[in-house]
DNA sequence: AGGTAATCGAGACGGTACGTCGCGTCTTTGA
DNA sequence: TCAAAGACGCGACGTACCGTCTCGATTACCT
């Protein structure tokens, strides 16, 4: 299926076509099978478009990224005014996605490591658009160890030990989100 | 009881040669563009007698890593009694090490990333050989946040977090190993 | 099956196997595609043992051409007392021949073009045993073309005219043997 | 009415150099000792374009010889009207080339064993651009055995002599052309 | 009878070349 | 002017065989 020759403006068919075909190439392979050719065959487009526009395949998985293409919304906090709960859900849900999808996880991760791109779109991901460190610091005081001062530290660790535990390709276990937070953040105080 | 396998023997030679090839490449020029064509011309060998006996380049890695080809002891967690103050200067020596070796490190996550042997012999190496839970585990009680039964998981996230930060390519600064144990730890409690 | 190991004799056994092998993998798959590797597996038979005795493939091959283990004794000349009629019968068996196994008979052929040896043999099998300038010599005179002193060269023409069709891969007709005699001899004298 | 394939077009430099690298590394080691890596290095161009375009070494070495590039015109037939004279001619000169590239002849004669394609340009080297089966029947009548409809049998003949007194590796004597002309043509008449 | 030496199967070794894949650049043609 | 198509030089892949070289086991001969 052939795009239209759009003439001297940028295409945004085709710049539609190929982060899709990214997409699902990704999903498909994993990020190091990922070709630039491969998506230029599936976008049904040269491979010129594609080096005109991105770098790297790393910058075309990173925009992927940004636009919520590989995980959607998945990633995001739930709000019920609970901290902790809330936390523990996210965690859940995390945890299950990367048991889910551990390939697709650790080919992100595996372009996280090459391209610094790709590794500032996770973070943004993870840690900003889904406010880790922002909900912990509401939390303060809730718990033992939420102390003034430590929730972005926190936060960091909580999302490296999910990290980790992808890393290490073991499975989680249905109590280990609840377990982690009260490693991290102690007994609740009130 | 050996199969009586005839015919000749492995040469202890050739792999010596091969798995340093592949650490001095490996630091050179990381694990994306170690090949195991340069891996056999630097250590003068045949490709097939790579492809004999491992598998794949993270396979070769893997192995280099079991030996301590790729940091040495470096990575070992001192022992002086005081186990805040041992966590405290590993915690700072791996960040350093992290900092300094910043392309090594992250080609090692993408090794880990992509072969399943290299993350097991990464978290030997990490957790295991270097005892971070164990040393926990030790001072169970010595730190507010030291709690029985949450030494592992801990661990888990103490290295989750240098793991995080070698992924963001930020620098880490001087104070960040005790800043760090303060947030997972908590206070001293004596 | 594996064979008996003999001592400090050598292996009549192993010779055996080791031609057998040759001789049907180059009918099965040519010269060009015989290794000395695939006889070896074939034979049950280290590689050692044939670099011991033969010293290329080419040896292999022209040592399985002597003792008839390619065609057996398929380029006989029939001796019927009548000189015309029997080459004519050779011809068209080897006409046939030529077709049936294209594939082999160009294997040997370019075999020869690369082994002098194979090329000795082979010629040897065509010539001399099969004494097709013997016939001639010994028809001189029963037809026009054939006069004293040119038996050996008509041979080779003859010869060298099968070769020829063999190259071409253009099949032979049936009144083909009768035609290049009568070309080449002339019509019959008396 | 030609395909629209868009895109860039076969380079005819491409082409050249590597006909040239070819027709050089053939006449230097010989067919059997022709590599495609060879080929690539010495013409300056990625294996893959040769591949790209012919199927095999065969069909490079049929094209080089298509076009003159392996023996340019010596193997013409000379035209002085005096069809004896002219075969003799040509015949000396095919023998002393035989004999004085040896290597070389053998060498395509092992390719025209191999591949069709090389036999089929072989042949219409030697015997339709060389045209001697047209001088044969040009001369029918002025030699003994030289009768209408034999032509094309005696060219295909004299060349099949050629070919196998190459394959034998016997060097020619002086008289070794007229000698073979007098056992096929027979006696002038004329 | 014991030691020596050659042969055997097996197969690891350093190499060369294979034919394929994908890279990133460049060129052509059509819209 | 931009886009599709895809040829190009290049580098690496993983495989097939090459011919050489151990290995340990197995006999025949010769002290």
């Amino acid at each position: 299926m052939p795009l239209p020759r759009t003439g001297p403006v940028r295409s945004e068919a085709a710049r539609a076509a190929i982060l899709a075909a990214t997409a699902e190439l990704f999903a498909e392979r994993g990020y190091e099978h990922l070709t630039i050719e491969g998506v230029a065959q599936r976008a049904g487009v040269g491979k010129q478009t594609i080096y005109r526009w991105w770098r790297s395949k790393g910058a075309l998985v990173a925009e992927c990224l940004m636009e919520g293409r590989l995980f959607g919304d998945r990633l995001a906090v739930p709000d019920t005014g609970d901290v902790r709960a809330d936390l523990e859900a996210w965690l859940r849900t995390v945890l299950t996605l990367v048991d889910a999808e551990r390939g697709l996880v650790l080919s992100l991760l595996g372009a996280a490591a090459e391209h610094a791109e790709v590794a500032e779109r996770l973070d943004a991901s993870l840690t900003f658009s889904a406010s880790i460190a922002d909900r912990l610091e509401a939390g303060t005081g809730t718990t033992a160890n939420l102390r003034p001062g430590v929730a972005a530290r926190l936060a960091d660790a909580l999302i490296g030990a999910v990290v980790l535990r992808a890393l290490s390709r073991q499975p989680s276990a249905d109590d280990d989100a609840a377990a982690m937070l009260d490693a991290l953040l102690g007994p609740a105080t009130r």
